[in-house]
DNA sequence: GTCTATAACTTGATAGAC
DNA sequence: GTCTATCAAGTTATAGAC
């Protein structure tokens, strides 16, 4: 890959983390990226396939590990399914540990992961072309790790984790903007709150109200 | 109020909750509100402002809620502090309570602030001058709710429980795209899903791991 | 592959008539 | 208060020289 079309996926990965796609422009790009604006209609064919370009260069392995990682667990447990922990471990692991590694970008790619997720539905087709198989291979894991979970419930729950991983995935800003002093977040120890959060509400018991209804 | 005015209030509402604030154009909310470019400047005085104007028309009678809920349990609570369920609901009833009013513009605004939570650090100021002083009230009352929790682990669960909040209020189209059947999400049972889900991860205990780094 | 130049269009904002 | 007309700047994208 020549610099010129790497400096470019590094600085739009950085400022569409920082700002998001529809703020950040290609001339924001070029001036900090150092290089001509034709290069970017050059290599990329438009603002939209970079963007998509820049997901897929991080998405693709850490995706690959999700599957691996789970793999392993389903080996691990023999006949069971894996527990929930597990399950949220494999999925959510692979994100921390590319936050942990600068030649991956650092942390970077994960910001824009969560803003990605948390934005949603505004660019559908990407995330659903490049998660959609991932997603749900691990819904599946978690449906079998929690088989007395009625199904609506559990698809609620899935969606409240989306959140969650989300969240964590971004950052810690929102924590800084009320003054407080913690940890930096890609710290191994915020990995171990976020399954024990997950998990556990994953795990508490379904309501009465809610139960009733199905 | 002007019609001129509560037309473009609402309009911009919508399409700012559907497209974001960035890629929602002042000629796109002109076209669908049906009235003239410089009534929005007239009005209001820029976008930003509008957006702020969108914002406070909603949110400030529902952080009003929010306080007078958290009042109530306190005082049924007598000495002893809330449960973190009575907490939770004080904050996200609110919410849910809205969206099912169309008076109140139904569930449009619930996506907003969906929004807004998620995006978190793009509009930082607006934010945080006007969810500040509740977010900064219902810490208290978790703190108090869960005295035993360690700070620094009181801290990432409610940054986690962000999410969770900004991904039910958003909907559920994030679920759609799996293509899964659901009960409408203003539905009175996902608030309680949503507060069984919460209260459950803010419940979890302290992993050892953790505990023992502080 | 990289550049300059520019097309073609959209943006937020304003001035001034009515 | 509401309109038309327009500005100045910024946008993505392209054509064509080197």
């Amino acid at each position: 890959m020549t610099d010129t079309k790497q400096r470019i996926l590094d600085t739009a990965e950085c400022l569409f983390a920082e700002n998001g796609f529809a703020a950040t422009s290609l001339r924001a790009i070029i001036a900090k990226a150092g290089v001509n604006l034709a290069a970017i209609h050059y290599h990329f064919h438009s603002k939209e396939a970079l963007l998509e370009a820049v997901i897929l260069r991080r998405a693709a392995p850490a995706n690959q590990e999700r599957m691996k990682l789970l793999d392993r667990c389903e080996q691990d447990a023999g006949n069971q399914p894996p527990s929930i922990e597990k399950v949220i471990e494999a999925f959510v692991a692979p994100a921390f540990r590319q936050a942990r590694d600068p030649a991956l970008g650092g942390p970077v790619f994960r910001h824009l992961t969560g803003r990605l997720y948390a934005e949603g539905d505004m660019m559908p087709r990407i995330i659903a072309t490049h998660f959609r198989p991932v997603l749900e291979r691990f819904a599946t894991a978690i449906r079998r790790a929690l088989p007395e979970m009625p199904p609506e419930e559990l698809m609620w729950r899935v969606h409240f984790a989306t959140g969650v991983v989300a969240q964590a995935l971004r950052g810690t800003r929102a924590m800084e903007m009320f003054g407080v002093l913690h940890e930096a977040s890609n710290s191994e120890l915020v990995l171990d709150r976020l399954v024990t959060f997950l998990s556990a509400g994953f795990r508490a018991p379904v309501m009465k109200k809610v139960a009733q209804r199905g």
